[in-house]
DNA sequence: CTTCAATAATTCAAGTTTGAAATAAAAATG
DNA sequence: CATTTTTATTTCAAACTTGAATTATTGAAG
């Protein structure tokens, strides 16, 4: 049974396919960039450095499960990264009243002056990576994300 | 020292930054939802899966390092990969003529009809998941990648 | 030809990552 | 109140991933 070809939406969906793997290219190439010149200038990795800047935005800590959908990664993930960063003193975990379930996760000073001097390296590098890009293809390029991703994340919640 | 706030170009750092992390979402969101399908419905994992797809675009075969670079992975971890696939009769390692170092890797027959079935699944997984894009949204997003992956690639010649 | 540098793979330890199962506590239901 | 379901986290085995070190071979230079 050979689909048919039609001119409408058959390249559309050959477009598809190639927007992905673009993007997963693009995506892979920054990442590995980062992880690089935080291994090789810091001596850090991009797991921890992942979670630390989602705690870096949460004053008042995360629960396990807030860092987990943050990243979009698993729950027991998450609690590999968090012991370590708890065994160094770079994170705490702290009861949350009500619940006993769960845990609030918070960066301690040490924690907050570590990351504060790898996010402003990694905002560097940022700029300088991207620094090849026009005011013109950014701007496209966030719009159109920000449509994908509610596209996507509207799925998600099926 | 506090960085003076350039109107011209501190917003647009800003963006660059915004622009990486929707990139890196929408990224995680759509290889997720992948690897979830792949999972549930194929019993199969994506890094399986990205070995098997590039050599089912080279007949001829693909030597390791050239797996490791169009795939942007390490070479000791395609080593595993190709491993397995061998052992399971899915891939097939030949030697080089001219270079007793290298190999040649190649699906077999039976890997390429266990392939064949997994790649059909996949496209029409992507066709779905990117389906709420209009065709403007698609084409302009993979211009912008392409401009973009250009200037990362070429930073990469360093 | 011999030495030195570059290339191709593999090995290995450490760290991540997933997904499933287990544990524990809270919330909902009857 | 007892039961069931849901939620929060941890545990764990299996798989993946990196980056450094190692081995083997090729290529280049003298």
């Amino acid at each position: 049974m050979t689909p048919k070809h039609d001119p409408e939406t058959e390249p559309l969906s050959k477009d598809r396919l190639r927007l992905w793997l673009k993007l997963l290219k693009a995506s892979r190439l920054i990442e590995d960039e980062i992880r690089r010149r935080l291994r090789s200038q810091h001596d850090w990795t991009l797991p921890r450095f992942d979670v630390m800047s989602a705690l870096a935005r949460a004053p008042k800590g995360l629960k396990m499960s807030e860092i987990s959908k943050l990243l979009r990664v698993s729950g027991g993930n998450i609690t590999g990264i968090v012991d370590k960063l708890a065994d160094e003193g770079l994170a705490l975990r702290i009861a949350v009243p009500g619940d006993r379930r769960a845990q609030l996760v918070r960066l301690t000073g040490k924690g907050q002056t570590i990351f504060a001097e790898h996010s402003a390296a990694h905002e560097a590098w940022i700029d300088e990576i991207l620094g090849g890009l026009d005011s013109d293809d950014i701007v496209g390029m966030i719009v159109r994300l920000d449509r994908m991703n509610d596209a996507l994340e509207e799925k998600d919640a099926n």
